[in-house]
DNA sequence: TATTCCTTGTGATAAATTTCACAAATCCTG
DNA sequence: CAGGATTTGTGAAATTTATCACAAGGAATA
């Protein structure tokens, strides 16, 4: 709603909080304190506070917050109403596990068209769709008005990909390569860091010498 | 190496930094300055300085820092110089798609033991391992000295396959169930929230009317 | 209705993280 | 070897993020 900076990290929290509500909605609870969404967050009341009054003011003192229609205003701030139609790029092992993980469905995030650049693979059908070849990345999420590019394909071949994205009209990007990625700003990147969450795992064992 | 806090940013970063340093040696460089690292990294260069302090003092003022040394360095701070025996636990599609995924091997983290609790699945063998039933996870992680689980099941039941890993004096859980596990303060879990990243994507497309 | 109990929203404070800026160290050139 | 050019490591300052603490609003009870 404001338009004042709102931090990443609330951004990132207010997923926390919908997950959580989902629960509490789904185990008949009515009205949620912010102390035990705090709790269940693993976070502090007031930051659980602060963090919704970013988006306006939900809660009723001495009460707390409606659960479901809590829920449903998050929900809805962070876009996660509407379908989004969604390109795959890289139909490796990740690829198709992606293409079948039912929580890009259920967020709405609906995978119209998928490529690889593996001559093999080009042609053949996957969850009912024909990996297409990805030269033709650019016309065809244009066609399609495909609005957000999933990349799962190996880093040397990430940039290449995400510029065809870029070409075609690409609004967002959520990205597995472990690479930055050079977007003009009009494009959105979320980067997945698989590699950097298993490293720092090894980290801290390593650092309480544990392996 | 010293005991002060490191800012598990820093940790973070250092995974990325090695990376970077990677990239660099392969193209032949022998030294690199904060100040190309931070440009790489899209940071400031201070901060690439301070983050490597933490750990020693590792550059030549003048020069910058030794590419291939400062590579091994990093690799041997974060404990990806050894090998670590993992168990997977979820042999669904993203399990499957980890399973072949190269990138833990490159890291040492070898898969050597895999479950499921669905009867369909257990007994059969995937990627020459044989899928076991979750139950039996403490006995044989136990057995293998198992150091670290890697959990892709679906929340319901992640808690109690965490549980049976705990039990079994697990160290580290690299948790995509969307979930806090509770474990007790010798475990170190590191979440990769999936779902939370999709939905910031959506927030940022929704916010600027993207979608 | 009065009173007590909760819980929100928020200004103030504290803590953590990032950036600035510069002395000191080293390299490189002539 | 002198002098200029770099680049590190690091206190200090700035910025960001989290926590505290409390007035004010509303619910619940009697």
């Amino acid at each position: 709603m404001e338009n004042y900076k709102i931090p990443k990290k609330s951004v990132e929290r207010l997923s926390i909080y919908k997950r959580i509500l989902k629960g509490i909605m789904d185990a008949g609870f009515t009205t949620v304190s912010s102390r035990e969404l705090a709790e269940r967050a693993g976070l502090n009341s007031a930051q659980v506070r602060k963090d919704l009054v970013y988006f306006g003011q939900f809660g009723t003192p001495g009460m707390g917050y409606h659960v479901s229609i809590l829920h449903r205003t998050i929900t809805k701030i962070m876009g996660l109403h509407k379908k989004i139609p969604v390109a795959l790029i890289g139909v490796g092992n990740l690829g198709q596990a992606l293409l079948s993980y039912q929580g890009f469905k259920e967020r709405g995030f609906i995978i119209e068209s998928i490529f690889d650049n593996d001559r093999e693979k080009v042609g053949k059908i996957k969850n009912g769709l024909k990996i297409m070849d990805e030269r033709n990345i650019s016309i065809e999420i244009k066609k399609k008005n495909i609005r957000v590019g999933i990349i799962t394909i190996p880093s040397s071949a990430a940039q290449s990909a995400a510029n065809k994205l870029i070409k075609g009209g690409i609004k967002g990007i959520l990205n597995f390569a472990p690479i930055e990625l050079k977007v003009p700003s009009r494009t959105t990147v979320v980067n997945v860091a698989l590699c950097e969450k298993l490293e720092m795992l090894s980290y801290y064992l390593s650092k309480r010498k544990l392996l």
